[in-house]
DNA sequence: GTCTATAAGTGGATAGAC
DNA sequence: GTCTATCCACTTATAGAC
């Protein structure tokens, strides 16, 4: 909406160059990893110069930035929506369904979050990831009419990891089905911290 | 043993230097990511020029490689260690804080073995990382006299992946203590995978 | 064994014409 | 907006003298 596009342009749009650039670096990265979305790829791939797609994006770090958070607001779009729903005791154990699911399903976002700690260096972000899941898990025992849990943040940062860990095994190992992980990881999780006879702490 | 060294030579051995490299190559990655650890980096750190460091190693790929290794062997045998002499069926649970507590003892070790498999890209290891947990489940299982678990291999995994983001949190946030977290971990396992009353697989 | 010098390549980013 | 041409910083690795 806005600018008068030129002459004779093809199907695209005027401004969804953008747009256009971080779906291929989402295409490189989650195929091929981080390593692979240099510019002269990227250009490649998206049928432009290097010194065109850098008419259209100020920076090639600012490129992959925005794909991690375009996938991640995917990802947190679609995982948030599916708790929503659910019953609050189930939410939990809905979450690890929904982020495995997630990722089975889009195997190029998988490897596009998964490498991005490290090649994207952003750290002090743990926090965003484990609390969402113990807030939860807080919120799941008292509506149980269990008592405030000892340690959440652990508790919520393990059964984050033990997700990655799946998604990586499902990502490496076609074969592994990680829709009957992701149930039986939400049972351990349900029965282990949201169980009413010994409230032990996890 | 063997080469006579040449004459003056410092207090360092003959064929020591290669020892010598893969030292301030983990010091480098351990400290600073692997992409700090760069040809003229390595040379700068280990007092040499260029080429005299390519001339006790092939490579920068083999020199990468061989330090990941030494840190791998050094976990290796320290976990083995506690491991062996705990009972058959606490097993489980003290690899759990043997390998928290190796890391939280070896920093430098822990970068190095974290992004070594998004760096070196050594794809298909993963089963030499479930696969020695999931027998320690099973004999801790059978010492117990309960009947063989479902999918050991999905349990293996996700221990192993809570164990990762334990040690990623205390290296992010030094205030945290992975040392409690180790032990909730290993009890939540323990109670979780080796309970008497109802057998339930994981 | 160690060095300097150099080759040969890859990366990101800019200049300026069209 | 798009291009070609260029620059610059950096990397790995080799050649050859000492």
């Amino acid at each position: 909406m806005s600018t008068r596009r030129g002459p004779g342009r093809p199907p695209g749009a005027p401004a969804a160059r953008r747009e256009q650039l971080i779906e291929v670096t989402i295409e490189l990265v989650g195929d091929q990893g981080y390593p692979a979305a240099t510019l002269g790829r990227i250009a490649e791939a998206a049928g432009l110069s290097k010194a065109s797609v850098l008419h259209h994006v100020p920076t090639v770090a600012e490129l992959l930035a925005a794909a991690y958070e375009q996938v991640l607001a995917s990802l947190v779009a679609e995982v948030g929506a599916a708790v929503e729903v659910a019953a609050v005791t189930d939410r939990p154990g809905v979450y690890v369904i929904a982020m495995i699911g997630y990722f089975r399903d889009h195997p190029r976002h998988t490897r596009v979050a998964s490498e991005a700690l490290v090649h994207l260096g952003r750290p002090g972000q743990s926090q965003e990831r484990w609390e969402p899941l113990a807030r939860l898990l807080e919120q799941a025992r008292t509506a149980r009419g269990l008592p405030p849990a000892a340690d959440l943040r652990t508790a919520a940062l393990a059964i984050g990891g033990a997700i990655d860990a799946i998604v990586r095994e499902q990502q490496t190992d076609p074969d592994y089905d990680s829709t009957d992980a992701a149930e039986q990881l939400a049972a351990a999780v349900t029965t282990t911290l949201l169980s009413p006879p010994a409230s032990r702490p996890r």
